[in-house]
DNA sequence: TTGTATGCGTTATCAA
DNA sequence: TTGATAACGCATACAA
């Protein structure tokens, strides 16, 4: 800025206030500013700028596995709102690694953004609430805490595992399996127990659980010759998997044994991730309001930056059953 | 820092060596600094740290199309080679919007990055160059620009299309479909070019040309129904699509049709993503390097922000044919 | 309408 | 080993 006002004969205030406030300056001098800028390349210091005013206009979300479409259409969300408020948005990708969140968190609380949202690997781990406690607002995208002084916006689980099942049954089907692990996961505990719920309700035999080590196609592979290795009589006709991804490998393993979906094995996946629509046999699925998940989060974070009076809250939205060919044929 | 300092009963540049060099301070001291520090929650802004040294050590990158896995991937390299040199890596998504990739690229000048990594809508832009110009190295990925200002770094795609035809011709096909479009992105018609120069070494017969708006799941449905609706010895027995996109989408379309892959038709993709080798039949792809080029990319940009005898290059990568059941059978 | 002076939070230089 | 002070680039309050 020094060197634009000195080669446009003017004072620094006068820069800074065509950058500012250009109606108060001159148009011949702001002319003059202007030209000088652009002739030198200007381009003003963000950081410089802030550190008066103490906050960049940008938000960041630290997803926790970027190559998950799952993640990535919740970001989209997340940007459809921040863009309408003028904000960007910066993704990071934890890729499932507790140090690289850690080490992003408190990069981006250096860095003085406005609001974090984060899906974390743990939603208690104490760093999170200590981001709070810095003064960068923090959300908790698609997890639930009971950290009551964070917000946080998740989708209901267990009411997803009971509509998966629900549907099964109202196609006839009587023995069900759950694909999913580990129980670790609080999503896949939720999910199952959902599932369980539905069965119950309707008085029907308990679910096979086909354990998995995570919630991978390649597991959604092995899980399917463990469950087509099933004796005939004991095997069951339909399948709820606790993500698309274990769906894509089991429908994949249905059909390289030379099995038919839905006919042998009807199946039900669970995001409703774009890919599920996509494939061969386009699979039923559970859909989480993914860009609403995403929006409210921004909307709560970027108010929880401006509004004094913000108010914590627990956000929990309700997923829907999308019925395609995996289970209608 | 000036609390800390207070509260620690030294000066501010006690406090500072502290945080930047420990050695130099009497350990009792440095114990009542980070106590204080503690104590107060103290974050350094990271703001006002690099309006000093000018820079922070991050890289961005601003990519086409965050929910498109293929972009995802290169993310992850060059993510890889960043973490190494210790640069955070923050990733914008353009979401093929012109207005929103300028306005990331303008944030992330003012905002001083170390380097830009970007695949542009138009590599021939000239608000990339003038990126560079205003001293953010800046590299072109999975993009070739004529600009010899700008480092690149992209896959060869015209042998990628001549290797998804001698594949398709060793397998004792003939008469082979083009699926992609439109012709205005470089990538489908290098990839097309290369298709033709493939059956003219083989001094085969020319290429069917399926048309598609858009590279999309969608456009190689419809795509689809029109390579089937030929007539029977007009058909193509195999079909060559510009990406995987619209090769999951061909397959789909197959398959509701009651035919068969690769029996009643073989289909080649191109980039090799995820789901690709997730199908429900196995798809045969192009592999585009993609850790490879995220790789190379971002240590382009490295150097150029480190080295002051940079030389920018224009780097062409490989592709390699994965061979799978859509065509193997 | 324009100029001057001060401060934002940190690092670096130099003196103590 | 520690302290004092001048930058860094910009925005703002106030003076001219």
């Amino acid at each position: 800025m020094k060197d634009v006002a000195a080669l446009a004969r003017v004072s620094l205030g006068t820069v800074s206030n065509v950058l500012n406030r250009p109606e108060r300056v001159l148009p011949e001098t702001r002319q003059r500013v202007e030209q000088a800028m652009a002739d030198l390349g200007f381009v003003r210091n963000e950081a410089a700028r802030h550190l008066r005013s103490g906050r960049s206009r940008s938000l960041a979300y630290v997803m926790l596995d970027a190559a998950n479409p799952f993640f990535t259409d919740v970001a989209a969300g997340i940007e459809e709102a921040a863009e309408e408020s003028l904000f960007s948005l910066y993704m990071c990708n934890s890729g499932n690694r507790a140090d690289r969140e850690a080490g992003y968190l408190s990069h981006l609380v250096e860095q003085r953004v406005q609001g974090i949202l984060v899906t974390p690997l743990d939603p208690e781990a104490e760093h999170l609430a200590a981001v709070a406690r810095r003064g960068t607002p923090l959300v908790i995208v698609d997890r639930t805490t009971r950290d009551e002084s964070l917000c946080s916006v998740a989708v209901d689980d267990v009411l997803g595992g009971t509509l998966a099942v629900e549907h099964l049954l109202d196609r006839g089907h009587q023995r069900i399996a759950f694909v999913g692990g580990p129980e670790s996961i609080g999503q896949v505990r939720d999910r199952l127990e959902g599932a369980r719920r539905g069965l119950a309700a309707a008085e029907a035999s308990d679910i096979t659980v086909i354990a998995t080590e995570a919630t991978t196609v390649r597991e959604g592979r092995m899980a399917g010759e463990r469950l087509l290795g099933l004796a005939g009589r004991k095997r069951p006709t339909a399948a709820f998997c606790a993500n698309d991804l274990l769906a894509l490998g089991l429908l994949q393993q249905v059909v390289a044994s030379g099995l038919r979906v839905p006919d042998d094995l009807a199946i039900v996946g669970y995001d409703d991730i774009y890919f599920a629509g996509a494939a061969a046999v386009p699979l039923t699925s559970v859909r989480q309001p993914r860009h609403v998940l995403g929006r409210r989060a921004a909307e709560l974070v970027m108010d929880e930056a401006a509004n004094p009076d913000h108010i914590h809250q627990q956000v929990v939205l309700l997923p829907e059953l999308v019925a395609r060919t995996s289970t209608l044929g």
